[in-house]
DNA sequence: CTGAAAGCGCTTACAG
DNA sequence: CTGAAAGCGCTTACAG
């Protein structure tokens, strides 16, 4: 079929089937038809090339096959070398594998995007939206939770709005890290933030702060969960800090940056001092030496996510906040 | 407005505003409207919150304002270091950020996958799609453009059908290359590929033996665009070629993958062994020694591909090829 | 400039 | 099991 054809319609399936729109309807939108009307229109559908009008199914049936994953970041973070968005879209992509749901990617990183993005959704063109690493009290979770959209995100909203989250124990997988830098006879045990506007960051530090407390004085050098900032939040930890033998950083990414540094400054990892990471990304188990850290399901984030929304889009009761464990996972940084 | 309520739809907003539905859509696609009534509507809109049913729209328009980008690839590869989806991306929504046209992502690594987005498209669900970073004589590109979906692809497409494809001239970039390394004193010098089944692989290979012809015997190890496959690569060319003191890689990510190892084997660069790159990704410029590069616009590709099809879409005539020049960044690496 | 009416291509009670 | 008919929420000639 060249472009300017008109694509065949129901109508036209119907005609040459010899039955009514409504039955080659039903037959394909599986419904009970007798098996001789079925084989027509099947072969009907085969010979012209059917493929349903979705505008026109959508019109009726008020849904669009289209789930859209919102990532309010700029394409630059979004598809940086830490794993976290790809590990994400596969866990959504398997759970979504079997519904008749079409994954979408929407970038949200500027403010006409954003607007777009919210216009879109209002605007009926998805069935739901997925949030994913939302900074601050954004407003975005909200303006779409007021339109009525399905809507559901990782780690719990900040704000007004109840939005369904799915998180992780941040909270706990700090405080085993710590609890592990203590035990193993670390004196002075700092830590590397992540952003003090996300809840992973902010759940993180209140782990290390809850795990050190009594024991030591808090050691604080905050980052934005990339290397870079690790690498700096290690120089000013060596810098203004000195006596630091055990550091607890808020993701793996910051953690390799600052394992850089400290084997520039010729500390050895661990004699000198130990390390710990968050995430465990792939590499975490490559560096050298391999790093201790706190794994967090993110594949299972994704799952939950896309089942929380599927659930919510069928109408079906749905727990307001599901929380993954984190496991600490001990090789030979500490 | 809760869920469950029925969305408020044209009629509302007209009957509101004391004046016909047709009038109403006239205001809102900014048609010509006598200003007290188009006053009227628009207080009546701010006051319902109307947003256009997109389903509706689409019913008649044949537009749905979704332009897709696809990727045929696993999340994993997309999301990888290689920093060129983001670029192109960039590209794209810079183009798009006036046209009223919202960018979707959809990945195309599972068949199940692909088929999905095949039917999406052809469906009219998306006004075009854009194909990116297409292996072999992917079969995709021929389905879309059959079904009479407006498509363009970067780099010139394998097969049968014609698409409209924005590439950049791979083949001048690594001859520049490699003539650079010939013009600087090197004796053997080698090539690490990309993959042989993608253009870019391709024509990187052809443009490096073409510069080599006659002057030099080729020695080719191939690779796949990942820095992994260079270390992999470069490890081969030591143990099995001696005397190579040039090597050009068909990618940044792999040319940093060879230093590594030539450092770790105790070669000096450029002293010893000079490396070219291809990309002049960000990183490019902060290895040690700089590497000189081959830059290639990829922002520039993601704006050409957004306005072709853009043009594709309003039915007006596109180049069925758009080349764009490479250009050669000597740094410190030769 | 404006409105009545047709039509986009489906699905779904309803009646048989 | 099946068909006639209504209706989903818009846009767009057409006539005025």
């Amino acid at each position: 079929m060249s472009r300017g054809d008109r694509r065949p319609t129901l109508e036209t399936v119907a005609a040459l089937a010899g039955v009514s729109r409504a039955t080659a309807s039903r037959v394909i939108n599986d419904q009970p038809v007798a098996p001789p009307s079925r084989r027509a229109v099947e072969r009907a559908i085969a010979e012209v090339g059917y493929v349903p009008n979705q505008a026109a199914r959508s019109l009726v049936t008020h849904r669009t096959g289209l789930i859209a994953l919102v990532l309010p970041e700029s394409s630059t973070r979004v598809f940086s070398d830490d794993q976290f968005f790809p590990r994400l879209i596969q866990g959504v992509s398997q759970e979504l594998e079997t519904a008749d749901e079409q994954l979408v990617l929407m970038l949200a990183g500027s403010a006409t995007s954003r607007e777009r993005i919210e216009r879109s959704a209002v605007a009926g063109r998805v069935d739901g939206v997925m949030l994913a690493s939302l900074h601050g009290t954004d407003p975005l979770s909200g303006a779409l939770a007021k339109s009525g959209v399905p809507v559901v995100s990782n780690e719990r909203v900040l704000g007004p709005v109840e939005v369904p989250s799915i998180g992780v124990d941040n909270r706990g997988g700090a405080r085993a890290a710590v609890e592990h830098l203590i035990a193993t006879g670390r004196r002075r045990i700092a830590t590397i933030t992540g952003p003090s506007d996300m809840i992973a960051g902010m759940d993180r530090l209140d782990g290390y702060l809850e795990a050190i407390e009594g024991a030591q004085e808090p050691v604080v050098a905050s980052g934005d969960f990339t290397r870079a900032s690790g690498e700096a939040a290690m120089t000013r930890l060596l810098a203004e800090h000195s006596g630091v033998d055990g550091v607890f950083a808020a993701s793996d990414l910051m953690a390799e940056g600052a394992l850089h540094v400290l084997r520039q400054n010729g500390f050895r990892v661990p004699e000198d001092v130990a390390l710990v990471g968050f995430d465990d990304i792939t590499r975490a188990a490559h560096t050298d030496p391999p790093l201790t850290t706190v794994r967090q399901p993110v594949d299972g984030i994704g799952r939950h996510l896309a089942s929380q929304l599927l659930s919510l889009i069928a109408a079906e009761p749905v727990e307001p906040a599901i929380t993954l464990t984190t496991e600490l996972i001990i090789r030979d940084s500490t």
